[in-house]
DNA sequence: CTGAAAGCGCTTACAG
DNA sequence: CTGAAAGCGCTTACAG
């Protein structure tokens, strides 16, 4: 009973106003040492712990914005990332945050700057955002000091970016060899198929997959690196299908196709449509309603499925924390959870499940 | 700006105090048709939304308890469940929300009951459980009809639960046919483990895995079915070292054991003191601390884990959301997400990851 | 350095 | 049927 003590409980306890209390709590100076000594002991006496509901209530007016830059060119993928930012901004809302969100065509430096200099121009606190290629030293240039930022699913390890949220790439690459030579037995004959290979994560997921190979398939052999231009998911797709074909044709012998991201559903496409299920098996990345019927159809052996909705509901919410001095970040990167999808495991996977802690 | 409309703004748009508003809101009656009518108008014109921070500071006194009785026999599976009940308990504290929690030892109904009686003396307005095994109509009659309950892991299909959380269970068990077939190849001789046989689950975990090897490997077979007896973890330890020695000496060609429990590791610990990893693989479910490090030897190649922290956390939000009247039961049954543990996804489970939504 | 007052948005008695 | 007041636990100016 009693339930939990309040301000109150402890100003009485320790003989002072609550305006002392709350100026103990919040280390605001300006209180005698001999006040200091008696409240702080209060607080431990009643084990005190001050309510985040009353605290928000308050602070319902004077609260931050988090500008938030989504560049949505695999769409699915990048809806999921949309509605986790949308769940956190529902979750968040009552609090007085406030979290304006930007969606971005491509992945060009120039659109991102454009739709992050609007974000600063709207007020915003903090900013969270996937970089683009190429261009990421220049965000330690382009976002004032005073603003923190975050990076999702691809990190820039050399700026000044608060934290990072996002998958381990290389251990997904392990991941997706393991797959490989569970669904296809020793002996891959391997082409790989490579959409925003500057991405530093790109790169991971190949030299894990390599690396795996390498390791546990001495028959195996990749054959072919192919780079894939992403501009947009409709050129991704035109370009896997094309590319899909020239490998069938110069490669007799390939068997597995790994495509290192969202795309994979296209290059599953291309097989279906050449009839070659069966005979290449495609394993890759990412939950897309197509992918789930490819991997039904068997056409799809695999993917590894990293949640970016789940990613973005996390790097919300810790940017907010921070923002209200409730965290502090001492390891900057946050690993994601991935999932592995296979036709057994579809009734598993649930579309855009949102976790806290 | 304005940022969120509040009860004020729509007392003054639609010309009545925040008194009538509030009657309005929570369909209390005595409100007349021409301001019930005005009021409503307002709160849609102006997208007005109570907030749950006010409401929550508001009845900070007046609010229930929930109480939860876990079954803590296999250790580490139930020690997470038991630690989503706490951080079920934290978040919901603030809200005046009490959750009182029984521990018992043993899957014996007298405990249970005893437990639940506890919790009903010391005023639980609900109930969540994992029903024990066998006794589970006589639930029905224990505890009194105004109170809800609901069960967790284990479901009791006929009866007044108000809802289930658990896992698909016979999905699980085709999802451990297939990394059977996958670890293992074509022509698998499995000695199946069973602990719980009277628990559902253990049955669907069965019938699920027989059904995909019929289906998948005709040159397959179940060469038996053994009962562990499951007082405690330490016999369930015992009674599966002895009977894995059986099985190796009665069959031969044995080549895999199917442990439809959290007692995974101790088939594996079996297995490996007699020196016959390599020969035979273990396939379970679950993780724990030693289940992860067989998987690294590769004595136990995958399990199926259901996350009892997860469904735990979600079931204490249900029922508070339930008891708040801020959510209906339509389908009473939810299924919890599962995650496939192999060697190479062990850096992705994370232990205690807890999800909202 | 300290306290009293007002107010965050809502609900709960209490008068009319 | 309706409104005004008090209060939930905290923070934020404002006087001293």
């Amino acid at each position: 009973m009693s339930s939990q003590p309040t301000i109150k409980d402890v100003a009485r306890l320790s003989g002072v106003s609550i305006g002392t209390v709350d100026r103990v709590l919040h280390n605001r100076g300006k209180v005698s040492e001999q006040n200091m000594r008696s409240v702080q002991n209060a607080i431990e006496a009643l084990g005190y712990r001050p309510s985040r509901i009353a605290r928000a209530l308050v602070s319902r007016k004077s609260n931050f914005k988090i500008g938030v830059c989504i560049p949505r060119v695999e769409a699915e993928f990048w809806a999921e990332a949309v509605n986790g930012v949308e769940v956190a901004r529902e979750k968040l809302q009552p609090f007085g945050v406030e979290v304006l969100l930007e969606v971005i065509g491509s992945y060009h430096f120039a659109d991102q700057k454009d739709a992050l200099l609007r974000l600063l121009a709207q007020g915003a606190n903090a900013l969270i955002l996937t970089p683009v290629q190429g261009q990421e030293s220049r965000l330690d240039q382009l976002i004032p000091p005073e603003i923190p930022y975050a990076t999702v699913v691809e990190d820039i390890p050399n700026s000044r970016r608060l934290f990072h949220v996002g998958p381990d790439d290389h251990a997904m690459g392990l991941l997706a060899g393991r797959l490989a030579l569970l669904y296809n037995g020793p002996g891959i004959q391997c082409g790989v198929l490579a959409a925003n290979q500057r991405f530093y994560g790109t790169q991971e997921r190949i030299r894990g997959f390599s690396d795996f190979l390498r390791e546990n398939d001495p028959g195996g052999r990749i054959l072919s690196l192919c780079e894939i231009p992403l501009e947009n998911e409709r050129m991704g797709y035109q370009k896997i299908y094309e590319i899909t074909e020239q490998q069938m044709e110069q490669h007799p012998n390939l068997n597995l196709l790994y495509v290192t991201n969202g795309l994979t559903q296209w290059a599953a496409a291309a097989v279906k449509s050449h009839k070659k299920q069966g005979a290449i098996r495609v394993l890759g990345f990412e939950r897309t309603e197509m992918t789930c019927s490819f991997i039904q159809e068997g056409i799809i052996c695999a993917t590894v499925c990293q949640g970016p909705g789940q990613q973005w509901y996390s790097a919300v919410n810790i940017m907010n924390e921070y923002l209200a001095g409730d965290r502090a970040i001492d390891n900057p990167v946050f690993n994601a959870e991935c999932r592995i999808l296979i036709k057994e495991s579809l009734p598993f996977v649930k579309f855009n499940s949102i976790s806290d802690m």
